[in-house]
RNA sequence: GCCAGUGUAGCUCAGUUGGCCAGAGCAGCUGAUUUGUAAUCAGCUGGUCGGGGGUUCGAAUCCCUCCACUGGCUCCA
């Protein structure tokens, strides 16, 4: 017998070699029907795996992220046995669960795949999944585990075996389909029943651009047909939430073939937003004791060459254009010009740390299939910043551009966020990376510590530094689920050596200073991309480009609609009116549309009684005020940067 | 850049196996209407069917090529 302990802290005995579905079913059938897979000594284990000593075990059901990943994988299990069956003779990479869903990357040969199909393999898998086949787990021995993957002429799986020690190899097996997996696996191919293969993408094999593309399918599954079928419904909101889709409707920003790919248009509602963003930059800024400079769009190639960025960046910044046997680039990045403003005058330790600011215009040629609406552009808006320091001075201000950071997320209301530390890899040192290891360790330790000392909860990656340095990037997730880099913080322990920075120390010698390079609010481009899907197009008072939309009754009443107008631009509103001979319903449903946060109507009951009837976007009539009280209300609102939910 | 897909009026989409001057709704314009909290009515304008080339008696529909976009990969603020 074998003691087994519960979450709740009970132990039961069971027979030796009892596994948790075994355990399970004494307990209730209910419970046996619903277990995925059991968490056996904190290792996810296949509910059938019989257990062979004295065990804490916790049974995952759906509910139970480990277990949805378990039953992911499986899933992608199935969808191989479905491919092969089309397919014969295709060979198999890996299938790993996503945070929603699975994929598996497949060598298919000759074989093209379509759209089409995805709906046969749907069938198929459908199929398969009814025969209620047991997934089988099975040990082998690694030379058993070669011989067979040979035979088969499977170098993708002698690949992955190479790299797995004798003794801890497993195979998977449900109905015809084998594959060496380490595991776990869900029961059997019943649990599955609401199957959708969602799309086909290429992937390089590894990862690396240099191999060759696998095919990829991706796909999310279900225990019943109607999980399914809600997630697909909200799918379809979140599309409805797109930025592309919300920036063109709200006359954010449009892109034109003409003028060319990447290249964003900011529309007059788009540049408000701009506007106020770059307002509050600057206020933030000044209080903060940076300094707003201004630098052109080019420079000459010697400035790339001595900042160290053109070797590592080339191919991301437009060509060159050349005049007088000189060549110019448009500037993919602000530093060096920062730099050579920091290099005009002498500094001594007295001015440090020494910051400059500037909502810098730089130009990346990125690749085509990079680009990406707002949130992957080639002209973009950066929040820069260099703070030039001495070592000493250095992890307060690096604390304190954290600090910006998460003042900023507060007005935004950005609730889930990482900050990523990212380091280099020695590997690639003097390739990716600056040659400094020990400035590398150095200056990561530094950051690290920062980090802890501010309690600041991050995670570290490795080789993802900039070539200058480690940083902290931090990572969002839009509501509609997409992530991505929001904003950096640098450090930068090369350029000032490149550029000869120096600035006289106490001891009246001179010193490089250390530079960070810092980005909270990102680009325009990308944060405003952000902005539009986590407010899905309602942006708080302060940022709507239409404040207030007044909407006469009838053009009775347009004289008192546009002394109000006149009011509220006095008291820097932004306002608009709907002089058009429309019904009141029509002027509500298209302001409503827009999105404008406050809709004014005024009819015969305001002009008698001087007042306005106040609607607000998404909640309705709000009853009529005064003018003056209204305005009051406004400015509040506008004050506290509040979004309405 | 790579893999797969898409590309028809300003927008959202129809357009059957290639076959009468390419359609609808919304938007826009003109007129009527003067309206009380999410769509008033009528008429009209608007398209080298992404560009170019080819197959064919005939191409929005088939083929090639280029461009743009979408989903991924690589890369990245």
């Amino acid at each position: 017998m074998i003691n087994i302990t519960f979450p709740d802290g009970a132990v039961r005995q069971y027979e030796q070699g009892s596994s948790a579905l075994d355990i399970a079913k004494q307990i209730s059938e209910g419970l046996a029907r619903k277990v995925l897979a059991a968490e056996v000594n904190n290792e996810v284990w296949d509910a059938k795996r019989p257990i062979n000593n004295d065990a804490e075990i916790k049974f995952l059901t759906w509910d139970d992220e480990k277990a949805k990943s378990t039953f992911w994988h499986s899933s992608a299990h199935l969808m191989a046995e479905a491919v092969e069956g089309m397919f014969p003779g295709v060979k198999f990479w890996v299938g790993p669960p996503l945070e929603k869903g699975f994929y598996y990357d497949i060598d298919l040969g000759d074989n093209v795949i379509a759209e089409e199909d995805l709906k046969k393999l749907e069938i198929k898998m459908a199929e398969l999944a009814k025969q209620n086949n047991a997934y089988q787990r099975k040990e082998i021995s690694k030379e058993e585990a070669v011989k067979y993957f040979s035979e088969k002429g499977d170098e993708y799986k002698l690949d992955l075996l190479s790299g797995l020690n004798d003794g801890g190899i497993t195979f998977y097996t449900q109905g015809n389909f084998t594959d060496l997996c380490r595991g776990p696996h869900i029961p059997s191919t019943g649990f599955v029943k609401g199957i959708k293969l969602t799309s086909i993408a290429g992937a390089y094999w590894k990862g690396d651009e240099k191999n060759k593309m696998l095919t990829r399918i991706y796909g999310v599954t279900f225990p019943t047909q109607k999980e399914l079928d809600e997630y697909l419904i909200l799918l379809e909101e979140a599309k409805k939430r797109d930025h592309r889709k919300l920036g063109k409707e709200l006359g954010i920003f449009t892109m034109d073939d003409d003028v060319g790919p990447g290249l964003v248009l900011w529309m007059p509602n788009g540049t408000v937003i701009i506007e106020e963003l770059e307002k509050l930059a600057k206020e933030t800024e000044l209080q903060a004791g940076y300094k707003r400079v201004l630098t052109p769009h080019i420079g000459k190639e010697s400035l790339y060459l001595t900042s160290g960025h053109l070797p590592y960046y080339k191919e991301s910044m437009y060509p060159p254009m050349e005049l007088d046997g000189v060549k110019y680039y448009l500037k993919a990045m602000n530093c060096p010009h920062h730099h050579k403003i920091f290099a005009a005058e002498q500094h001594s330790y007295k001015d440090l740390p020494f910051r400059l600011a500037e909502y810098g215009t730089c130009y990346r040629y990125e690749q085509s299939g990079e680009l990406f609406g707002l949130m992957r552009v080639r002209c973009l808006h950066m929040n820069d910043a260099h703070i030039y320091c001495t070592r000493e001075q250095f992890a307060q201000e690096f604390r304190a551009v954290n600090d910006m950071y998460i003042k900023y997320f507060k007005i935004f209301g950005i609730e889930k966020y990482v900050m990523r530390l990212s380091l280099h890899d020695p590997k690639k040192l003097g390739q990716k990376y600056v040659n400094e290891p020990e400035l590398w360790i150095e200056t990561e330790n530094m950051v690290r510590q920062v980090m802890k000392d501010a309690d600041i909860p991050f995670v570290e990656v490795q080789d993802e530094g900039a070539f200058y340095g480690p940083k902290i990037d931090v990572q969002v997730w839009s509501t509609i689920g997409r992530e991505f880099t929001l904003a950096t913080n640098q450090v930068d322990f090369a350029q000032g050596k490149s550029f000869k920075l120096e600035f006289t120390n106490q001891n009246n010698e001179a010193e490089t200073p250390l530079i960070i390079h810092r980005a909270p609010l990102g680009t325009h481009e990308r944060f405003i991309g952000f902005l539009l899907e986590h407010y899905a197009g309602k942006f708080p008072l302060w940022l709507a480009p239409v404040q207030v939309k007044i909407l006469p009754i009838s053009d009775k009443f347009l004289e008192y609609a546009k002394n109000v107008l006149n009011k509220l631009k006095i008291a820097d509103i932004r306002v608009e009116i709907d002089e058009r001979s429309e019904k009141i319903g029509k002027k509500i449903r298209d302001t409503e549309l827009m999105k404008i946060p406050y809709m004014l109507v005024i009819g015969e009951r305001e002009v008698n009684e001087e007042k306005i009837s106040i609607r607000r976007q998404g909640k309705g009539d709000m009853g009529s005020k005064n003018l003056e009280e209204f305005i009051e209300l406004l400015k509040e609102e506008v004050k506290s940067k509040k979004a309405v939910v």
